[in-house]
DNA sequence: ATTCATGTTAGCTTTAGGTTAACTCCGTGG
DNA sequence: CCACGGAGTTAACCTAAAGCTAACATGAAT
């Protein structure tokens, strides 16, 4: 219900040289309840999207003034339309403006003469994809002095930002999902390292070393026999 | 369905000084049903913040009048803002402004240009943040002066955090899950040492000893023959 | 191919924690 | 009064776990 709902908002370009496409298709999409504009060239579509900031793009590949390749090109550079998924309609044959698609940034491709029905699942089916590319949680711990992005896989400790390796960035991301919390040394493995692998008894000690060269030694206690945990 | 109704209220003050993005953003997060409120410096989104105490304050670094990070700074040691989520809007790159702005206390950063799905869902999961940020409900006994807590594998006796070793810790852990019932000799090997292991006669009260060297002689009762119980 | 960074291991040292042994204390009953 | 059983105390001892270091392995980047 939800989805349908925010799919119905969704706002699509259609770029297409012949009106008969734009009409046909169009129609089909607006049934839908989409939003839709239309352009009859690479220029006219540049400008159009650059306004409307569309969720997808329909991109003829073979037009007049500029053509779908290049106007993919463009678009790719406009940060407005960063999120935007751009897909290609190419006649069937014609294969290797396809690669070309992709080349310059196209997310996919929809071959002509296309069913309506089809293409209106495929619309459907791009744009629920972006939907579970949102990356949601914003990933930013802060503890202190200690700044952690898993985002970005950084931290910012003391003011100074740095870098860790992955292994000692995740160790440090587990323990400080629960300052406190003293996380057994199985825990740690079963997370940090997947309970397939197995690693030596002394390879977690090594990195929280290292952790504790980094971040100072008083952040991270040892509780014997248990594990670690990570305390401001 | 509760989520949402308590998202649906939130109320969040927007500072920029770009009026193109308080409409799009506005636009997005009133879509969402949340309260917004708008300012175009950090002198008004001051004001603004005072009176209507928003939950969450988006706010840009690079503003006239008073940036973002000064605002930011003034916000922070209102009283009434005291719940406040702050999160600042920078643009991709400027990322020594998200430094300073974790430095006066922001919560999160966004970078722009971004796009109206992660914007929102964003704003979401920090809504929700702090929603979470009273949870635990976890291990934790509290008898009298004396607090055990499991998770975290230390104690707080009169006010004074402790840490136990481990034998210690988990005998007292035993024995004050049921206090005033007394735990014979053998159930406790049992528990706490395994009944595969076979120690000493001597080694219980070995840590018992510890134990009421540590918090006081009169809480461990021995009974005769029998064994040990944990009263207030 | 070479280099560099990260990850893992082996083997050693150190230490906290756990156990024991030997002795003491205390109450009870012969 | 003394002997006995159970518990308390202490310090010495032992050991498993953690710390450390350097070497080795892996793998990505050029």
């Amino acid at each position: 219900m939800k989805d349908e709902m925010k799919d119905a908002k969704a706002k699509i370009l259609l770029v297409d040289d012949e009106p008969d496409i734009l009409e046909i298709v169009g129609y089909n999409l607006k049934n839908e309840g989409y939003q839709v504009y239309t352009a009859e060239n690479g220029e006219e579509a540049l400008k159009k999207a650059k306004k409307k900031r569309p969720d997808l793009i329909i991109l003829d590949v073979m037009m007049p003034v500029m053509d779908g390749i290049e106007a993919c090109e463009k678009m790719r550079k406009l940060p407005e339309l960063d999120g935007t998924i751009i897909t290609f309609l190419t006649a069937r044959g014609e294969d290797y403006s396809m690669i070309a698609g992709f080349d310059v940034g196209a997310d996919d491709y929809i071959t002509k003469p296309v069913k309506p029905r089809v293409l209106v699942s495929k619309v459907k089916s791009l744009l629920r994809r972006r939907e579970n590319e949102a990356p949601s949680a914003s990933n930013i711990v802060k503890l202190g002095d200690l700044i952690i992005d898993r985002d970005q896989y950084k931290i910012i400790f003391k003011k100074e930002e740095m870098i860790l390796p992955r292994k000692e960035f995740e160790l440090l991301s587990l323990l400080t999902t629960k300052p406190g919390k003293v996380f057994k040394r199985e825990e740690i493995l079963d997370i940090v390292w997947g309970n397939e692998v197995i690693v030596g008894g002394r390879t977690i000690d090594v990195h929280i070393r290292k952790l504790r060269e980094k971040l100072g030694d008083d952040s991270f206690k040892t509780v014997k026999g248990v594990g670690y945990k990570y305390v401001k």
